[in-house]
DNA sequence: CAGATAGTCAAGTGGTTGCTTAAGTGTTCA
DNA sequence: TGAACACTTAAGCAACCACTTGACTATCTG
């Protein structure tokens, strides 16, 4: 998931993606690479539910999938807010105990 | 900077991070894998600000750097809302004017 | 000082990734 | 029907990544 966002590539599609559905097509266009290579990274986008993608006729259509988008979001809130927590402890703790022996001299 | 996130292996050192600092080899203790190797891991980390390292002695400590955690955190949270601004003016619309030619029957 | 400790440097390796080209497949339209 | 279109599949390749081992450098401890 983090994986399929470390690419810069599949990163522009996100952000192109977010503004609305688009055909492999119009996705490859602005990207100075093959078709197949979108294609690919479009495969990992699938994969890993960050994108759906809908086939009709011949054209396939590709929208974003937003809640994979929270479950990314999530990880880096928790990991953030459990150093903050423990900063707040730490603050506590300093508050309560003055100093004993010259470390804030 | 998503790139760092992308392995497990430096999740797992962020999220150890997250509850205090620590040397590379306590760090590198519950890995299952050399010390060199966390040592490339901890260079990558530190490479795009996530963790700042300090030698004291023989020891080297390392903390985490959450502002760079915030701006991961930024940019999915600029997708995700710009998705769900795109969604309100859709409504919008179709709240404004009525349905013309049987879309919806 | 000798030995243990904590980390570092360098080189190499196997597997993965991001692309390419070439040759299809199924759809649409004149 | 047949040519143009919008993908899709497959194969191959160069670069990168996550690791390894082995040798090395400081720093502490007895």
């Amino acid at each position: 998931m983090f994986q399929a966002l470390a690419d810069q590539t599949r990163r522009d599609i996100v952000a192109r993606l977010v503004r609305g559905p688009a055909s492999v097509g119009q996705l490859a266009h602005p990207l100075a690479m093959s078709l197949p290579a979108v294609m690919q990274h479009l495969q990992v986008l699938e994969a890993c539910g960050l994108i759906r993608t809908e086939k009709v006729g011949r054209v396939r259509t590709c929208r974003i999938e937003p809640q994979v988008l929270r479950t990314a979001e999530e990880w880096i809130v928790r990991q953030r807010t459990s150093w903050e927590q423990r900063l707040d402890r730490l603050d506590d703790l300093l508050a309560e105990q003055p100093p004993e022996h010259g470390s804030t001299p």
